[in-house]
DNA sequence: ATTTGTGAACGCATTCACAGCT
DNA sequence: AGCTGTGAATGCGTTCACAAAT
């Protein structure tokens, strides 16, 4: 039930989670004490509405008449979005992208620990990204995956790799996966997988311009 | 009416076109001549009727009782997706994630002609990347916009800056544009953006991790 | 027999509108 | 008066199911 529940709520309402914790971490260290749906709403660009129906989903956390705390909704928001404890993560894939992600600024302090890289290239292998996270030998992935308890993979190898790396973290333990690999890898139930795909982007914003002549 | 039915077609079929073009150019790849919508579906994981509904908006052009030509059905989506020519490409922020992706693999002979990066440190402008593109001062941005008629520009700088290089980059003349940063610049009508957004991509997976305990 | 193209049905997410609380 | 929480309404995208075509 637990299960169930988390499992009704749509992708997009927990898209729009991470939205609203940002903005309220943003108006807790400008200081407000307060802040209603509409003031969230308008600073992700959202309807009103939308946003108290996220919220009510997981309990009535406003006050009539008064709207949102914001301190206390940013610890609910970031406790349901579980960034109130740090998870593992493995990048696999120590090419230009591998090493963008692993240093990635938006991850200190946001509940995200990348432990290391994988490649299988002797010129990264034992090399370290320029924020200082290791590269490892992708033979030592199972290890180091279960060694660390990872629960989250980023994948950013070529695509005839992808599906192959995607089967091996999945074996090992990990339970999400962020996939960059131009590839829809299928994954057991009980494993989330999301695919960011830079081609689908350019070619969708490509047909818009298009039709504009 | 050109303009408005572009308007009328929904972003989740311009993304599947996407995919269909890379199923079609796989197909064609391995000497298939023709494709039921049955077959499309089955590489993208979709249902037919969605395959048949999202091309025959477009016209008809497939066979009853045989399916589509693969070839010719590959020229159609590629002309649809604007990239049977190729369309120029700035990257603002040079920096680990702008570089790789000035150097992403995939934009070989995809319809994207990567023109230049740009930034304002002095210790990357002069340089080029890997791949060989060069980064020039953000200085430099309207002018090269312009003269080398750029159409889409990809934005890999922090989250402060990025609305104002969404403004240059707009009023420079450029039509499309993929965000990086985390943040939801908005745009005038007309100017499409597609925001790519890892911590959005990493809390939600993490939201459905929490919920499995 | 096979497969497209499409109107109808369905399901889901967003928005409206208002009752209920402060 | 102000704002939340939510049932009802709307809008939209997906899937079904079948007529039309080969």
């Amino acid at each position: 039930m637990e299960r169930d529940d988390t499992h009704r709520v749509p992708e997009a309402t927990t898209r729009r989670l991470s939205l609203y914790l940002r903005v309220l971490i943003d108006l807790e260290a400008a200081g407000e004490k307060t802040v209603s749906s509409r003031g969230i709403a308008d600073l992700c660009r959202l309807n009103p509405a939308q946003v108290r129906k996220d919220l009510s989903r997981f309990g009535g956390f406003g006050q009539r008449g008064v709207g949102y705390e914001v301190s206390e909704l940013r610890t609910v928001v970031a406790t349901l979005l579980g960034v109130d404890s740090e998870s593992r993560v493995v990048i696999v894939g120590a090419g230009n992208l591998g090493q963008a992600l692993a240093d990635y600024p938006g991850f200190h302090g946001g509940g995200f620990e990348i432990v290391a890289l994988f490649d299988v290239r002797d010129e990264v292998v034992g090399t370290r990204s320029r924020g200082g996270h290791p590269v490892h030998h992708a033979e030592e992935l199972e290890r180091i995956v279960q060694r660390e308890d990872v629960r989250i993979g980023m994948v950013a190898v070529p695509a005839p790799q992808a599906a192959g790396v995607v089967r091996r973290l999945v074996a090992s333990g990990v339970r999400g996966i962020v996939n960059f690999a131009p590839v829809r890898p299928d994954v057991p139930d009980g494993i989330a997988i999301r695919n960011v795909d830079l081609k689908v982007e350019l070619e969708s914003l490509s047909f818009f311009l298009r039709g504009l002549e």
